[in-house]
DNA sequence: TCTGGGGTCCTCATGCCT
DNA sequence: TCTGAGGCATGAGGACCC
């Protein structure tokens, strides 16, 4: 491990919710929820002042409903989150070529390789800086962890919250990990810590105490192994600027379970094409084609076929994810399915050369079809909608009701620009604010108003001034 | 209370090949 | 020709992470 501090970890504060609370004013202070809407969701972040209800990700919306019945919720926005995720991921480059992004909201940076820091007092300064170029450039709060491993910069980063920053200085790691719960350490969750605990095993202190043999013969070579390793703070994994990915998938939750196997079929081949559209929005074709199917008592079960050779043919793939299904019994209803394709390679002349065939035979083959192809979304999709789900070009010819997801932006004619902030029997109700501006008010049109359209999410910082996107989001006003 | 979506990694079983 | 060991690929499932 290094003699210095120069891992930086930077977690974003509820990273979702901050992001609506700095673009709808009316938002800012109060408990927003952000997550899937429809009966099957779940959190996905809630803000600081849902979690004094009890709120927390992963929790059944049912669930945080009870908790915080007068909570705003919204279906998440991922393009604004990613845009905002790209400033950030931005400003971290310019610490550093080495810049692991575990997720939108948090990431890895080596200091050392991009010179910045070599010691306690200047790897707080750069960690110190980072948080007010974030603050000034994107209006939000990121907290930052320095340690001389990940590991301890993630825990460092995690005890900093919400709006702090935490070094843990080199020699005192065992001193500070020792108390804290398995929990703590990366890779122990629920199955692990209560393994843990049946065998008397609580705290850090006590794996580091049970030995290598013991942590190993309790949960296997390589994870008993590695966490015998991060108990007594040796963690030795490199910052890594680029991941390549393994497998793509989709899957979709149906709001009520489905019985019907024609539907069933339907759905997979549906799944198969969305899958196809990523792996190849990606660069990708792959060899292996899984098909998941959760069922109505949430038993899982995956089923896998390896062809000859990789492909990103929809055809191809959507032929393999029906002979899978048809090893599955689905009488009971299913209630998740899901197509992916791992075994992943880049494309080859080979793939293009299958793909312009099968799609001419294809072309002969679907005409008549395209009516089912464009059916209704899957009822988990229906309300999670980003603005281009009620406005996309492969609307079908008949005119359906818009929908209007929670949250999502629009325009209106007259109005100008606001968000929804709820809608139901024919009607839509707006509140007419932007990040810049004062709470706005709030109206109420037909779903089927003319002068209402989707929008674009507005620039959270630059519409307004900076001190007001920043305090919106709850934090110090820069002077 | 009733459990999303998109990933990664690990373990174990099985079959094939040498 | 039979048998067993070991390596490898494949398939299924589980745990974990954000």
């Amino acid at each position: 491990m290094r003699s210095a501090p120069t891992i930086l970890h930077l977690d974003m504060d509820a990273f979702y919710a901050s992001a609506e609370q700095a673009a709808k004013p009316s938002l800012r202070g109060k408990a927003v929820v952000v997550g899937g809407l429809g009966p099957r969701g779940v959190v996905a972040t809630a803000s600081y002042e849902a979690r004094r209800f009890g709120v927390h990700s992963a929790m059944p919306m049912g669930q945080a409903r009870r908790l915080a019945p007068n909570a705003a919720y919204l279906v998440p926005r991922f393009g604004l989150y990613r845009e905002i995720s790209e400033q950030v991921m931005g400003l971290l480059r310019e610490l550093s070529p080495l810049v692991e992004p575990l997720s939108l909201d948090e990431a890895f940076v080596d200091l050392e390789a991009g010179g910045v820091a070599d010691d306690e007092a200047s790897a707080r300064a750069v960690g110190e800086r980072l948080r007010a170029d974030i603050r000034a450039v994107t209006g939000l709060t990121g907290s930052v962890g320095l340690a001389a491993s990940k590991m301890l910069a993630k825990i460092a980063s995690e005890e900093a919250k919400p709006d702090g920053l935490r070094l843990i200085a080199p020699g005192t790691e065992r001193a500070l990990l020792g108390p804290m719960s398995v929990r703590t350490l990366p890779g122990v969750g629920p199955a692990t810590g209560d393994h843990l605990r049946r065998a008397g095993i609580t705290t850090v202190e006590e794996i580091a105490e049970a030995g290598q043999d013991e942590l190993v013969r309790l949960l296997g070579k390589a994870h008993g192994g590695s966490l015998y390793a991060m108990a007594l703070a040796l963690d030795e994994r490199p910052v890594v600027a680029e991941r390549e990915s393994k497998s793509v998938s989709v899957e979709d939750t149906y709001d009520v379970d489905i019985h019907d196997r024609v539907r069933v079929r339907a759905e997979v081949a549906r799944l198969a094409d969305r899958c196809v559209q990523r792996l190849r929005a990606a660069g990708h074709s792959g060899r292996t084609i899984v098909l998941k199917v959760r069922r109505f008592d949430f038993s899982t079960l995956t089923r896998s076929e390896t062809l000859r050779g990789p492909t990103d043919d929809p055809g191809v793939v959507r032929e393999a994810a029906a002979r899978l299904l048809e090893s599955v019994d689905t009488t009971g209803g299913v209630r998740l399915l899901g197509v992916g394709v791992s075994g992943l390679a880049d494309y080859t002349q080979e793939d293009l050369f299958a793909q312009a065939q099968a799609e001419a035979a294809q072309g002969e083959a679907a005409q008549g079809e395209t009516g089912g192809e464009v059916d209704a979304p899957a009822p988990g999709e229906a309300v999670s909608g980003e603005p281009e789900a009620v406005s996309q070009a492969e609307e079908p010819a008949v005119p359906v009701e818009r929908r209007w997801a929670a949250g999502i932006d629009v325009r209106h004619a007259e109005y100008g620009h606001g968000w929804v902030q709820g809608s139901g029997l024919g009607r839509v109700t707006v509140r007419f604010e932007t990040p810049g501006s004062e709470p706005g008010r709030v109206r109420t049109f037909r779903t089927d108003d003319p002068k209402l359209e989707p929008a674009e999410p507005l620039p959270l910082v630059g519409v307004g001034t900076r001190s007001e996107a920043a305090a919106g989001a709850g934090v110090v006003e820069l002077s």
